[in-house]
DNA sequence: CGACCATTTGATATGGATCAAGCGATGTGG
DNA sequence: CCACATCGCTTGATCCATATCAAATGGTCG
């Protein structure tokens, strides 16, 4: 586990971020907000808000994996910077994306003692360890790290859910609930700059790289998006989007 | 919310049940093992093991709705007898079926304040009610309460990552899948009594009902598994199953 | 018995997969 | 600095798994 980790950085920023997870269906009710990213405020909590807990930052190069499956869960994971995605291969070869995390996010939460998915920096990355034990053990007297805990569990499994629904619908909403996901997640006005490959999006959304290109582009004919590269998505019409999405 | 319960049972045996929840990949480390069915010890402890939190048991008949989309998530819920299925619609009517749950399996644990499925009886069932408020109170103040609860979090985590993996595959390996989830939960030799309609299975896999049922018939025709009645599948291959699956 | 509902079976249509080629962008060696 | 291999993405042509439309069968209940 671990392997590829390129240099433990020096912990000089280790705090200075905020935590941030996917915003679930109604998080006005969870015990604490995600902060949503903005120019202000680059100071911020380490993870689980407030608690003591202090990880240790790591730097792992793009493609680098972080944990594989079916190791250990040991660590709570934090991305500081960059991007990482979850993935698990089934037994003939075909790759599925469980979920993308971007700064802010933590993954790396698992049922069991040992992680059902693998995880990988998509492009370099700076992550944030805290050790599971001590989360837990802590947790057992802490009834505040349990809540958070749980909160964080929670904000899990609505992504699983949100991810089963955009599975069972066709490829035009898959991809218009993708661009609306990360565009949720990026507030950063109308553009979306993905770190993904096509490859990882279509595995994400259980097409193929050709489908998902397609799809693009006819959103592209249709002015709902344009694409200044191809890696760089801008919406030009949000709300046919959400028409398509539903 | 709750409004077709056909009438409040009295509670003779509402704390004779086990808890029992969907093994998640590797349960022999959870805090607490779901004890499967077995002909013998039908006492059994409440919900949340042995924590003093006892419910109400009510009887909801087949189609019956437990609690609405939308609905204040108040209460959490244990199957004594009968089958639930949780369910969502789509706003072009489309309907995805979240889960089916079974005796002793627990459901309407939700992320946010309300609930984001629905979910109905399938057949006449008995359900325990367990007030979250009560819960999560408790749980603020009782580390053990919070580690349960975190636990069932995790198992209803690790269904929603398993169907995700199951929508991304053949139709032929979600029908096996499906037949062997639902034959690992009924633990009665190799027959599963299927209490869900093939409509309920089909929105389950995202399937059509024709899909479901052909597919079934090519099984059979491959005697890997039979069929007496429409809703009682025999499982004569295993092996066969596991290998289509992946 | 007849109406109704769930399921199966059949015929056809189609969305997305597959196979294949083209097209930049980026990098490498001569 | 250029020729050219490489890589990620797009576009085109064809195929196939599953959806759709339609009808037959079978079980259940009044």
């Amino acid at each position: 586990m671990i392997t590829q980790a390129i240099d433990i950085a020096s912990s000089e920023d280790a705090n200075l971020i905020k935590l941030r997870h996917k915003p679930a269906a109604d998080n006005s009710t969870q015990p604490f907000k995600p902060r949503l990213h903005s120019t202000a405020d680059t100071r911020a909590r380490p993870i689980e808000g407030s608690i003591g807990v202090v990880g240790t930052p790591m730097k792992f190069a793009g493609k680098a994996e972080i944990y594989g499956e079916g190791e250990p869960a040991e660590y709570l994971y934090q991305v500081i910077t960059g991007t990482v995605r979850t993935s698990k291969f089934l037994a003939d070869g075909r790759r599925q994306i469980g979920g993308f995390y971007l700064p802010g996010e933590i993954f790396g939460l698992e049922a069991g003692e040992e992680h059902s998915y693998s995880a990988e920096a998509i492009v370099e990355s700076r992550i944030l360890l805290i050790k599971r034990s001590a989360l837990v053990g802590l947790a057992a007297r802490d009834t505040e790290v349990a809540q958070q805990l749980l909160a964080l569990t929670w904000l899990e499994l609505a992504r699983a859910q949100a991810h089963v629904l955009l599975l069972v619908k066709t490829a035009q909403e898959r991809v218009a609930g993708f661009l609306l996901e990360m565009a949720g997640r990026i507030p950063e006005g109308g553009s979306i700059e993905l770190p993904m490959s096509r490859q990882d999006i279509a595995d994400y959304l259980g097409l193929t790289i050709e489908t998902v290109s397609r799809t693009l582009t006819s959103l592209e004919n249709e002015a709902v998006i344009s694409r200044p590269t191809s890696r760089l998505v801008v919406l030009r019409n949000r709300s046919a989007l959400t028409r398509i999405d539903p």
